[in-house]
DNA sequence: TTAAAAAATGTAAGCGCTTACATTTTAGAG
DNA sequence: CTCTAAAATGTAAGCGCTTACATTTTTTAA
């Protein structure tokens, strides 16, 4: 072995210095700021890195510079396509700029948000990301307090003030209502993800609502069941209303993996789509092309969205306040799944 | 405010001392070991810890325990639903010991893969889980040098000793191409992904091969195409497969989402699945059921794959040496994309 | 009541790095 | 060749926490 200070293993800088006969100083702006370092020195200091294998301390860097490198992102799930797409998106960007992602999941819980941001931040993330506007004011309190710089994706309401990047979930529902009822839709029925904490899924409710409010229908008529995620659970929704509202003829679904659960209720009660019932889902992912009949939904650039978080995180590291939010355009996909109201 | 030592907002271990009159170890043991402190100063400790919002500085703590609590992934890419649900599993039981993860996302690109453990080895990582074998000796030996623990996932094969939770690819192929040619088929083709640098892959054609032998079968008869990942991929190599190999009549192929395309590219060529051409996937995830017609193909276990994970890592961790390797069981699913060989 | 053992708490030495500031070396100008 | 400014390097003080060891307090037992 090489001449390490103390004999574990894993040099230190300390161990590199001694080994290119410099300062230890003088090692750390090798690795740094490297113009500020001689030609010759350098190249010295780098081969007693290669020869050491060393590389920095982590706790001790992040303690010293007082900063992580480290960004962290909270999510509903991973296992959802959407969020999945993003993260990698989020994470490749991140990787461009030399950052790292630290990754929890929240499985939609308000409560397990709470301590997942917590723990986060106690990694040392230099800054954060979540998903949509609702949560408990002391999660804000407490980044704030702890100085982490936060980023919320996946909505943008304009009257918000929190720096965002996502699209305008009420706005883009209410488009492809419109196109609902502009097949001539009257008993429009929404199965809805749990509304309580997600404002994703309300505002998508609510952009029905206004779409029939524009044609003079009382948004009170519009059945509304919320369901877990899941494709089980879009079926049981279907069915429950089908049950209880047996007059819709057109079953708007908050997203696309509860459309495709609805698609397949609709098969095993011998409903046909689009003839007796027209389905609809939201965010367009690759079961919306695979669904049998292929379904109508909305199209979000959920990539295009996690490239942006990390770009505006990044900048709002950097104190770069330019951008502080970013609303994308979303886009109705018209497939199968849509046709004229039965009459 | 309160009377922070130094007054940047953020308080200190220190601070919390100050504020309830105890020295800094009592603090620091009243969050790690509670049970060592009594019971007065312990409540005083924690009520100052909430009135200061205090939270220990990550950089800090680390370099002083020597430990991160944080362990990372390197996976192919999050937006296969393979890897996003293990990752969901092993993150959901990580988070359950307190540990953190760190992902990264090699795209499948053996440079980047090393370069993202590099990363993760120098953020800190205590752990790491890594997929499948393959990959250059130089990474093996830089995470022996840096002494991080890692585990494999996604394979297990017997003659390997490195430490690994997984299925075997290959008997698993084997098994699903026998029932292949129990359905009469003889000119079967395999639509794989790369396997230069993919053992799973490259198992799975292996495992095909094994079974042909054991009927008699020349191996070598076997057509493979190779392809990246992806849909669209998949339907192209479907077209190369039947466009060379006319005669072919099952296509058996590497991943779930390889065989969708796969079935797509029949369907718009006229070539009726499973009457015409039979066609298999792996992996058994949400499309495979949803497809046209459904697909048959290997279950693999990815949820539970990822929690044995996480808790083989976090074993490998404290140094309980046992279940160093671990087999998971597949199944195979049989469905309606396979059918007798047409005569 | 008192000595010994156990429990609680305090003291202070690092952990390995960054960086402000001090010092030395080099380059350029006269 | 000398003087000065700039470049290169070194010195050493933390960063905020954990923990071995020392000290004090409480409990237990005789």
């Amino acid at each position: 072995m090489t001449n390490n200070t103390k004999d574990n293993g894993v040099p230190t800088l300390a161990d590199v210095a001694l080994h290119a006969n410099v300062s230890t100083a003088t090692v750390s702006r090798c690795l740094n700021s490297p113009e500020r370092v001689g030609e010759k020195t350098r190249q010295r200091v780098m081969k007693a890195v290669q020869d050491l294998g060393y590389a920095p301390n982590f706790g001790a860097q992040a303690l010293a510079a007082r900063q992580t490198n480290t960004i962290a992102a909270v999510i509903p799930t991973m296992e959802n396509a959407v969020f999945a797409r993003g993260l990698q998106a989020f994470q490749e960007e991140l990787g461009r700029h030399g950052k790292t992602l630290l990754v929890a999941s929240s499985a939609y819980d308000a409560d397990l948000e709470e301590q997942q941001v917590r723990a986060l931040a106690a990694r040392g993330a230099d800054g954060i990301l979540l998903i949509g506007y609702d949560r408990a004011p002391d999660i804000y309190a407490f980044l704030a307090k702890q100085q982490i710089p936060t980023l919320i994706a996946w909505s943008f309401n304009p009257e918000e003030t929190r720096p965002s990047v996502g699209f305008n979930n009420r706005a883009a529902m209410t488009e492809l209502a419109r196109q609902v009822i502009g097949h001539g839709h009257k008993h429009i029925a929404c199965v809805s993800a749990p509304t309580a904490s997600n404002d994703r899924a309300r505002e998508r409710v609510e952009g029905i609502r206004d779409a029939m409010s524009q044609v003079g229908q009382s948004s009170s008529d519009l059945v509304v069941v919320e369901t877990p995620y899941g494709i089980e659970t879009g079926e049981r929704a279907f069915r429950q209303v089908m049950t209880e509202s047996p007059r819709t003829t057109a079953v708007m679904c908050v997203n696309d993996v509860l459309a495709v659960g609805a698609l397949r209720a609709a098969r095993e009660m011998g409903i046909k789509v689009p003839d007796d019932v027209s389905v609809t889902g939201f965010d367009d992912i690759e079961i919306a092309t695979l669904a049998e009949p292929p379904l109508t939904t909305v199209h979000v650039p959920h990539r295009e969205m996690g490239r942006c978080a990390a770009d505006m995180l990044i900048h709002i590291l950097r104190g770069d306040q330019d951008g502080h939010t970013l609303e994308l355009a979303t886009e109705i996909r018209v497939r199968q799944s849509l046709g004229p109201a039965p009459n």
